[in-house]
DNA sequence: CTGAAAGCGCTTACAG
DNA sequence: CTGAAAGCGCTTACAG
């Protein structure tokens, strides 16, 4: 009898069926059953309705619980480009660690429209997210203030805004950077350049102004066309730039990229001028993304943790959520390595 | 006084505000409201509660009436590998056709183990799913059956189960496959080898099935040492297929792999015996990846529409949802894409 | 420690 | 064409 219950696991049982069968009021089944408040039920009468829940399949249904506790246990997540590699792990860690607080994850293809973000923003609104996570944010994103308007708990991740008015958890981009840099001067470098990304978006002013510091903590104060600002975070971009770079510097021996697409890029620009990297031109990326040790050359790059980088801003939000105090203050900087491969070496001696 | 009103949106204005401004019936302004019953309500009467629902920023509470009707329009979604960049377009298509409908989906990251799958799919349940998308299912998987019981309608996506209990969407493996072979023939290959993929998913099954079928179609019946089978879709377990096969057939010209992930593996373990890739044996993949394009050689392989298949699975799911008839008979096979690159060429003249 | 009651915000037969 | 009422399945003050 009782097998054949569990085995359905009727999604109808509701607390009154388990209250009928305990013989006890509903209120007290939900208490039971609730370990926060358990401890108000006499331990036979709790026993008693577990063993029932148990055995009859009861699972609560937190659609009609969300509605009375006014939480919905969801929390939405925008992401620029679910397609790209960078954000699937990040994704996942979120999940993972909503996950342990109970909570499930929506997530959204943001694309980098201002106005279809807005829109998703207020659709998971609608649907009553208890808080969001933001991998889309520019530097001066007013999603932010429409969010803070709605009181809704927001954590930035991967990109933070500039005014700072919510909780995020980053790469450190100008010490990644640094690490670039300090790479390639070690090696000999004096003449690097740098593929910016769009300055819009805080990697992209960070890793640029991690560029300039390191620069000129070597001595090698760049000068402007020393720098070339991509359009976006992607390939042609990279190969765009990469070629008003070259033309604009055609001396320089090493190009770091601000990320691993715009270095692809400027690879396909360098063989394009049949110049080799990195005999002629060392490149540097920046994410490690999947398979970049395995292009021609394998890219050296700077290894940043987007798993551990979602796990991160899920326990932020978690924290944001349970009201901890001081959890709106949190700034989370992660550390980032860097990844020698094939693609920076000792410039060539020069002719003269 | 309105303009303020709309710019707060506010989350707690609920159908009985609107009703009271109104001077209606709450169940007025709900059937006022809804496209498919607006036309039982006088037409002045739906203007006049469209303004006020607009002007007071009313958004319908979709957890109450979730609970009412008993429909989440919530989708949830199952795939191996969040991470894995094959997944991403599927999510992304499934997501994009799915909002359209009205749902919006949870993606679970699910990983290969049968007890999480089926302990995320209880979870999805529990929260009241109004339908499911499985990315992850075997050849025979026992999770199809429980959701079957449960009643809870079910597309399948990418990988496809043996008893055919659901719809699904997939792409032609075993056409993929035969188009890899045709184009190796067709450049002079007469000794190919296969590296499957796990027996255990269709995609391992149908492919090396394809193998078998195109090869013998060419008079090139393979024996059982031209195919080995990798224990997983990743790098590693391809290097080491790789190694077995390059060992068991040492006169292969030629290897098809049944995924991208195989053939970079196998890449890696041609370049460890100081074979080149295409000179000594031509390779080509499945998928076509992102930045498979950019390794060294450039991978000849077979394009899928991941995100068309995401696109696919979610109109099916709707119309599954919608009880359209037939659409659970529907089973959608997409035409893949061979793109040659430069990790197939001609076979080196035998010495003799 | 337990119960009775109210109510979260909708939708939908049922009347009229 | 519109209203009054019931109810979806929970949780939580309020009593006792």
């Amino acid at each position: 009898m009782s097998r054949k219950a569990t085995a359905m696991a009727d999604q109808s049982i509701t607390l009154r069926c388990v209250a009928e069968r305990a013989q006890v009021h509903t209120s007290t089944v939900s208490r039971a059953l609730d370990p926060a408040r358990r401890h108000l039920i006499a331990d036979a009468v709790v026993a008693r309705v577990e063993t029932l829940a148990r055995e009859l399949g009861y699972r609560r249904n937190p659609i009609a619980a969300s509605l009375r506790t006014r939480r919905s246990k969801l929390v939405g997540v925008l992401v620029p480009d679910i397609a790209n590699p960078v954000f699937s792990p990040i994704i996942s860690g979120l999940g993972e660690a909503l996950a342990a607080g109970g909570y499930s994850t929506i997530v959204a293809d943001a694309g980098s429209d201002a106005k279809r973000q807005k829109h998703l923003i207020d659709e998971l609104m609608s649907r009553r997210v208890d808080g969001l996570v933001l991998a889309t944010v520019r530097r001066n994103d007013p999603a932010l203030r429409h969010c803070r308007e709605a009181k809704v708990p927001v954590v930035l991740v991967n990109r933070r805004d500039e005014s700072d008015r919510a909780p995020w958890v980053v790469s450190d981009d100008r010490r990644g950077i640094g690490l670039a840099v300090s790479h390639l001067c070690s090696i000999g470098h004096i003449r690097i350049g740098h593929i910016a990304g769009p300055r819009h978006l805080s990697t992209g002013a960070q890793r640029r102004a991690g560029f300039i510091e390191a620069m000129r903590a070597y001595g090698l104060p760049p000068v402007a066309s020393d720098i070339t600002e991509a359009a976006s975070y992607d390939r042609e971009a990279g190969e765009a730039a990469g070629n008003a770079l070259l033309d604009a510097a055609p001396d320089l021996t090493a190009i770091v990229a601000a990320n691993d697409l715009l270095a692809l890029g400027l690879l396909r620009a360098l063989k394009a001028r049949n110049l080799s990297c990195p005999a002629h031109v060392s490149v540097t990326g920046h994410n490690d993304m999947p398979l970049v040790d395995m292009v021609e050359p394998p890219l050296t790059t700077v290894r940043i943790g987007p798993r551990a980088m979602g796990l991160e801003a899920g326990a932020l939000l978690l924290a944001l959520l349970r009201g901890e105090p001081g959890a709106d203050e949190r700034r989370v900087l992660l550390a980032p390595d860097l990844v020698v491969r094939a693609s920076t070496a000792a410039p060539l001696r020069r002719k003269s």
